[in-house]
DNA sequence: GAGATGACGGGCT
DNA sequence: AAGCCCGCCATCT
């Protein structure tokens, strides 16, 4: 069981850190914590976060500008929703465009 | 303490 | 070009 204060929390909070309308990816959420190929861990952090949660976990996608949420085809397809209720403009590929939607910390 | 897990990433086939 | 494989890392069983 997850500790009060360790790596997801720090994940949590650098998350809520970024605005509507724009995204990051794991890999960057990972380098921001000192943690330069902890990607995936980052991935299961945002796994274990409850519905009612107040952290955009629909802002980070991977690396390819796409979600990876595979995991929940539900989800994914609400991630999306809610990214384009925020501006996010997806393409026919379902991927968006990270040079203009990434969030510089 | 060791092995398995997973919303990833990058390289190779 | 699309897909498979291996490596990373904190957490879980």
């Amino acid at each position: 069981m997850a500790t009060e204060n360790n790596f997801f929390q720090q994940v949590y909070t650098l998350v809520s850190r970024i605005p509507a309308g724009k995204v990051a990816t794991y890999g960057q959420i990972a380098i921001l914590l000192g943690h330069p190929r902890a990607a995936r861990t980052v991935g299961w952090a945002l796994h274990g976060l409850p519905h009612g949660t107040d952290v955009p976990w629909q802002r980070v996608i991977n690396s390819k500008g796409r979600i990876s949420n595979y995991a929940s085809a539900l989800q994914l397809n609400l991630q999306k929703i809610l990214l384009e209720q925020e501006g996010v403009q997806f393409d026919d590929d379902d991927g968006l465009d990270l040079v203009k939607y990434q969030h510089k910390f």
